[in-house]
DNA sequence: CAATGATTAATTGTTGACAATTGATGATCA
DNA sequence: TGATCATCAATTGTCAACAATTAATCATTG
């Protein structure tokens, strides 16, 4: 929230288009599966088809585009395997995390913490779907932000991209049910007690259990229907 | 071991570019904190600057090299603290990986382990360092290739590069002295008994192990001397 | 002499042009 | 007819030239 820094941060084109094309993704946008040209976004974007050619390049890196040599570039799919694999690796991560911060925790911790509770209650008092979902992610960001590994960071970022892709993507059959404050208690106290083995196996089985729910609600291919193969 | 694809893999001058570097960093002949310039590499390797560049951008995804905008590209420190960052990171992605494995393994998968585990044990009565270290390397690669998440399986790859990174810039002060079979025989057990909680602690821990090993045995920047600060 | 401002050489950022490859289309022939 | 091969348009792969930026050097000025 309070980054000081006077820096001011000049992006590179190829950062500004990767950018670009990436909201374009993960808001929807671009359809998974869509196919993409360099030269049409080159022309969208405003820039040489060297710079696009770099940010997909980057994307790729992140997983939401696809490219076979001399042939298209894609939108990457999704689909329930997708999902599955997107949450068991939030779910490493986050364990992971939860029980480094457990272990290494300070007071500035322990007061985020609370303050991402807080949010949560807010949230879930008077927030609409989106307002609660931004403080979800909130809250787990605020845990693997401060486990001080930068690397399980970084990768996490990646993976948090993919789970709003998830949400902005996939048809909804329910709404997000799962009270936030009582699902979340257990594992907030766990770390601020300390309890580093404990807030691991809680940070795992929440977000399986946020998997749960997703393949229950969100209709993507391979989610229902699928009977042979 | 065995693949099977026809297919012959034409590769990019981009992606040979980045193997040529990668490979240079990872045996320590291009140093920590070196300097890169694109045009030297381009001369080099016998590429055009936009090709070592886009090169240069997956390493510099994968952590191996730096950039700072309009300055020079440098190969990626290596101390104590990133060692602690790739170790913790390793341990998350290990641990997951047990615990999948153990839920969901199958034949082929317990006799992978086997195989990896007779790899170990023919490595610890007659195999030199650099040996003990592929059969190391090689049973838990084992357990992540197999878990059935190729999200995860990529970032691992990214991680096992960069211990074989440690190893090889590293001054090593001791050699390694773990029981390879003693140390992973446990962790095999609890995969194969399909004892999935009890594998992933274990895997965790046994990451966690090497990690305090190699901070011991290997001389990094940081590691030692650092008093203030 | 120290702080400031111009100069310049070196390096990265960006681009448009050209080469290589692919997949589709249509011609050819048994 | 239908299988094979040449042709071609579309697209990605690679390159070399040019623009923008930086950091070091040196002159200037109080």
């Amino acid at each position: 929230m309070s980054r000081s820094s006077l820096k001011i941060a000049k992006k590179s084109l190829v950062d500004l288009a990767a950018e670009r094309i990436r909201e374009a993704i993960l808001t929807g946008a671009l359809k998974p599966g869509a196919r993409l040209l360099e030269i049409s976004l080159a022309e969208e974007i405003g820039a040489s088809r060297g710079t696009i050619r770099a940010a997909l390049a980057e994307l790729q890196r992140d997983g939401l585009v696809t490219c076979e040599r001399f042939s298209a570039w894609s939108v990457a799919h999704l689909d329930a395997s997708a999902l599955w694999e997107i949450y068991t690796m939030r779910a490493a991560l986050e364990s992971a995390a939860a029980r480094l911060l457990a272990e290494r925790l300070t007071a500035q911790d322990a007061a985020a913490i609370k303050r991402a509770q807080k949010g949560l209650a807010e949230a879930e008092k008077n927030g609409s779907a989106a307002r609660r979902l931004e403080a979800d992610l909130t809250f787990h960001r605020t845990i693997v932000e401060r486990c001080g590994n930068s690397l399980l960071a970084e990768s996490y970022a990646t993976i948090l991209d993919k789970i709003r892709w998830v949400y902005a993507v996939s048809e909804e059959v329910e709404p997000l049910r799962i009270d936030l404050v009582d699902w979340h208690e257990p594992l907030a106290d766990a770390i601020c007690k300390g309890e580093a083995e404990k807030a691991a196996r809680l940070a795992y089985t929440l977000c399986m259990r946020s998997l749960e729910d997703d393949l229950r609600d969100r209709r993507l291919p391979g989610t229902a229907s699928a009977t042979a193969s």
